[in-house]
RNA sequence: GUUACUGCUUAUGC
């Protein structure tokens, strides 16, 4: 039964909801840990109202239970069936609060994000960087600078999404500023900066960080060649093309 | 017992 839940979550994460239904299917007895695999599986592959009809054939659905079904509807853009949802659980914690908190910024319901934010029992680094890039993706710099300066903390992850934020909106100087502040940086953090680099078309930048990589990925190459590629620069492109 | 929350970093497709 270990092994089997183990399985169903492997399947769930690689897409494939019918072999981890098959799985679920034969497995007894069916306890809300495994109920809840299946139904995050769902949720991740499958269409919202699939994961709500097997929400209601949970026989006791605990606070992951409803958070996994809170969180299907934040990811899909339905931030007031989130708060329908929400309103109607049991019980609360943390991490449902920021899921909550997540609905509303991820799409662009600010305002009630904040609200949130200020209304919830406790508020820890992920609430922080939720409210962030929703500032962030939205493109509420000026808010999203605030806020930055007044968190208690930063992780790689709040420093990132400021980063991408600017290197999206070619606030590249503002961006080189972040970046050269970062305690630690990662993949994500060098391929935002890239991404802006090539975006704005500042190709010598963009290929002297490239070059100056630790390592790159599918990802930073795909940016650089479709750097070069967009700015006419076909040779270039072609030797980063023979290179992947 | 990686069962639920924050990085949508690129392109293509739709």
């Amino acid at each position: 039964a270990f092994i089997a839940k183990k399985l169903m979550n492997m399947y769930s994460r690689c897409g494939n909801t019918p072999k981890a239904m098959e799985i679920f299917t034969c497995l007894h007895p069916k306890d809300t840990f495994a109920w809840n695999i299946i139904l995050a599986c769902h949720c991740r592959n499958n269409s919202l109202d699939e994961a709500y009809e097997l929400f209601q054939q949970i026989p006791a659905p605990d606070l992951i239970s409803w958070t996994t079904l809170l969180s299907a509807y934040a990811h899909c853009g339905h931030p007031d069936a989130a708060k329908s949802v929400f309103d109607r659980m049991p019980l609360r914690n943390e991490v449902s609060w920021n899921t909550m908190l997540a609905a509303y910024a991820n799409n662009d319901r600010l305002e009630d994000a904040k609200r949130v934010f200020d209304s919830m029992p406790g508020r820890n680094l992920v609430s922080w960087n939720t409210l962030l890039d929703g500032y962030a993706q939205n493109g509420h710099i000026s808010c999203m600078t605030a806020l930055f300066h007044g968190m208690p903390q930063h992780d790689l992850i709040s420093w990132t999404c400021t980063l991408s934020s600017l290197a999206q909106t070619g606030r590249m100087e503002e961006a080189v500023l972040v970046y050269e502040s970062m305690p630690e940086r990662d993949m994500i953090t060098f391929n935002a900066l890239l991404d802006g680099y090539a975006k704005y078309g500042h190709l010598v930048q963009a290929k002297s960080l490239f070059d100056s990589l630790p390592e790159t990925n599918l990802i930073s190459m795909t940016v650089i060649l479709v750097g070069f590629a967009q700015s006419g620069r076909m040779r270039q492109a072609k030797e980063i093309f023979d290179r992947m």
